[in-house]
DNA sequence: ACCATTAACAGTT
DNA sequence: AAACTGTTAATGG
């Protein structure tokens, strides 16, 4: 393993294709083969790191295999067919089989968090408690995990490639588990355009439905930290539940705007200045009879709905995030489908230190960490050891 | 086809 | 943002 230079690591060429994205991407995690008489895949260490509150496993060879050898599994589904909307669809991107899989390996290996926050409302204060599980890795841009010595993976400044003082977060920042970081460089390849070029993610946002109750409300992820035109992939894996998609009211009015995962930080506007993004209603259809006919106009808001089964993956793209609006409503459980659980994986590139600390904080926050148990089918705290925890 | 019940949806807080 | 409330739509007996 000739160990590239930081310097072959932060300057990564602009020669697009060509050189495996494994060259240029962050190293992560060890990956130390011991060579017994097992296969070695099963012995592959799991990812540590001092921001982990636990060793992440690597994925099983079977998982792998599948993942390399049947991925995309599906051409993706273009939709671009109504204003500002560029996605695509993957239906699916992993194969069930696998994808099934990967779930049940995710939802058992990775630490999760039910983040309490509070938000203020004009004058206000509200106590908030995601309503999902949530974890993520990742980095923004101006810094990058780099294996300094064998498994070590140290955080430096990219500009000056020195350490990045502690100073610079409000959070820990944790490298990409090597689980995931698969995952990763196969959606950038996934999404090479027509002149061969890749997204560049650094972060890994993970989302556990637990059931029908869990939920996303109708958010953009627009923030700056994101750059314009931020390009994110979604994938998603477990149970089928609905997405919707609907366009920002068009009329002018309104202020708020939502942001990234979650409440965006300090509110700021849309990179064209319109700034406006909103979870409201608009409408009409006009099916409704008590309706009088002349309050309605304008404003006619299309709006989406797909179901996304396991395995699937959308990528939002272009002008998507700074137009439209997506969420992933609460549902009854029904055909038991909203029962069983769904995990979402959101592979995007953060572009400044701001970013980095937004995710931390509403991804993982100051509460205590959860484990899924497998015996009582349910994510239980985990006590006794920890934590110092971010910030 | 009708009614009763529940889920989805729009609007407010 | 998310919970809550009132209204409409869907469902199923």
């Amino acid at each position: 393993m000739a160990k590239r230079t930081l310097d072959a690591f932060f300057k990564p060429s602009t020669t697009p294709s060509k050189r495996p994205k494994a060259e240029l991407t962050e190293p992560n995690t060890v990956s130390t083969p011991k060579t017994n008489n097992i296969p070695i895949e099963d012995t592959k260490s799991p990812s540590q790191h001092p921001s982990y509150p636990i060793p992440i496993a690597q994925l099983p060879s079977h998982i792998e295999a599948g993942l390399e050898h049947a991925t995309p599994a599906t051409t993706p589904r273009k939709l671009n067919n109504q204003p500002h909307l560029d996605l695509l669809h993957f239906q699916p991107y992993i194969p069930r089989p696998t994808a099934n899989e990967l779930f049940k390996f995710l939802r058992r290996e990775l630490p999760f968090y039910r983040v309490q926050y509070t938000a203020r409302r004009g004058d206000t204060e509200t106590q908030i408690t995601t309503p999902r599980w949530t974890t993520v890795f990742g980095i923004d841009e101006t810094s990058a995990f780099i294996e300094q010595d064998e498994n070590n993976l140290v955080l430096l400044d990219t500009k000056t490639k020195t350490p990045t003082p502690k100073t610079k977060y409000q959070c820990t920042p944790r490298p990409i588990p090597a689980c995931l970081d698969l995952l990763r460089k196969q959606v950038e390849a996934a999404n090479a355009d027509a002149d061969n070029k890749t997204p560049r993610y650094n972060f890994c946002l993970v989302n556990y439905y637990a059931d029908g109750d869990d939920s996303i409300a109708f958010h953009s992820d627009d923030e700056r930290f994101l750059g314009p035109e931020p390009n994110i992939a979604s994938l998603s894996l477990g149970g089928e539940r609905d997405f919707l998609m609907k366009h920002k009211p068009l009329d002018g009015g309104n202020v708020n705007r939502t942001g990234g995962c979650v409440p965006a930080a300090p509110v700021m506007s849309r990179p064209d200045g319109t700034g406006a993004t909103r979870a409201s209603s608009t409408v009409s259809g006009g099916t409704s009879s008590t309706d009088s006919p002349r309050s309605r106009v304008a404003t006619v808001p299309q709006q989406i709905k797909m179901k996304l089964g396991s395995g699937d993956m959308v990528v939002m793209r272009g002008a998507t995030q700074s137009n439209w609006l997506h969420s992933i409503p609460k549902r009854k459980g029904r055909a038991g489908e909203a029962t069983r659980g769904r995990i979402n994986i959101t592979f995007r590139r953060a572009v400044v230190p701001g970013g980095t600390n937004n995710y931390y904080h509403y991804n993982v926050g100051s509460g205590g960490m959860y484990r899924w148990d497998d015996v009582a089918r349910e994510m239980v705290l985990q006590n006794g050891k920890v934590e110092r925890d971010t910030q």
